[in-house]
DNA sequence: AAGACGGGGAC
DNA sequence: GTCCCAGTCTT
């Protein structure tokens, strides 16, 4: 017999909302803003959350808490200090959008529906959906990549979604479908709880999992293989830095304000901005490092030249690049492969 | 609708 | 190495 979800049937999906409920109540990890609950500790952790896991998270969310204890402070903070909360989380405009929200709170009143919430910064419709079923109470349901995971693999969606923004839009009716009218907030937390512990990408427990009866890919064995989202291919790209001292100062670029990645955060100059042709670089000392976004893979090198010259400081000066001091290297934001490598760097001169 | 975003953990 | 995570925005 083959198990299809019912979702006509109101005993059905009652019976599923009561396996997961009591699931997740027995069995739920206890998170920074789920011990002490607001509208405020709410909006900041699924901000952070956005495409970065929680053991990821919980560091940043504590010390963000710390500094900035409610809207007000966040919107009377500087970006500065923001983005320096934010250094090496990633994906810096969600701090920037961040900003915007509070200080766009502090003229008018927090909103008190999901399509309320969607019309503010940094705010699509699953993070509409869990701040107003969280925070408000609104019987909307959040479809994340745990939940879409969850529901491909309950009725065995076997087509290929062209991305997971369209695998979110293809189940939203069905989330909303099993959505508990009586306590919103915790059966989205549920769904995203039973994804990230129980509804694994690899290796799903589907032995142990409470709504394993309603499960189509998991009673047939094939959970492990949902759902089937097509990816970009790996693109790989080689970036060539400078690391060039002078009187206790370290030449640093700061990316342009209207920079659609990073706009604001500071980085080692690149070859080209300082005027230096790839081929005056390659006899030179130099260290390679590694990082990964998304599909890209990027190589960077890193260039140790002696000097500048007259020409190249005219230039280094034109691409917005500024002389730092040591000192001050540790109050910019960079990001967080940068700041690991130049301390990796700093620490071999001190033993040099 | 597709591509950018530019971190990092878990294999 | 690959995948993808409590996704959103721009073009």
């Amino acid at each position: 017999m083959k198990i299809r979800l019912n979702t006509n049937s109101r005993t059905v999906i009652h019976n599923f909302q009561r396996c997961l409920n009591r699931w997740y109540k027995a069995e739920r990890r206890l998170l920074p803003w789920r011990e002490e609950t607001s509208l405020y500790r709410t909006v900041v952790s699924e901000f952070m959350c956005q495409q970065t896991q929680i053991s990821t998270v919980i560091p940043y969310f504590e010390r963000w808490m710390t500094s900035y204890p409610d809207f007000h402070s966040v919107a009377t903070a500087s970006e500065e200090s923001i983005l320096k909360h934010w250094e090496g989380l990633g994906y810096y405009r969600r701090a920037q959008y961040l900003h915007a929200l509070a200080k766009s709170l502090t003229v008018t009143p927090p909103p008190r529906t999901a399509a309320g919430w969607e019309k503010l910064p940094g705010i699509g419709p699953y993070t509409a959906a869990a701040i107003a079923s969280i925070a408000c109470g609104r019987a909307v349901a959040c479809v994340d990549g745990n939940v879409v995971r969850i529901l491909s693999r309950i009725v065995g969606e076997e087509a290929v979604f062209k991305s997971g923004t369209e695998a979110a839009r293809h189940f939203t009716p069905l989330a909303g479908a099993l959505m508990e009218d009586d306590n919103p907030g915790t059966h989205n937390q549920a769904m995203m709880e039973l994804g990230a512990t129980l509804c694994m990408r690899k290796k799903p427990l589907c032995t142990i999992c409470p709504v394993r009866e309603h499960c189509r890919a998991g009673s047939e064995g094939f959970a492990e293989e949902l759902p089937r989202i097509q990816r970009a291919k790996t693109v790989a790209q080689t970036l060539n830095r400078i690391w060039i001292t002078q009187r206790g100062r370290i030449l640093m670029h700061r990316r342009p304000d209207k920079s659609q990645r990073m706009a604001r955060l500071h980085e080692l100059p690149t070859a080209d901005q300082v005027g230096f042709t790839p081929g005056t670089l390659i006899n030179g000392r130099s260290i390679t490092r590694n990082r990964s976004i998304t599909h890209y893979r990027i190589t960077e090198v890193i260039h140790f030249p002696d000097s500048l010259t007259k020409t190249q400081k005219t230039k280094a000066r034109s691409n917005d690049c500024k002389w730092v001091s040591m000192k001050q290297l540790d109050r910019l934001t960079l990001s967080g492969p940068h700041r690991k490598w130049i301390g990796e760097i700093l620490n071999q001169k001190m033993t040099e």
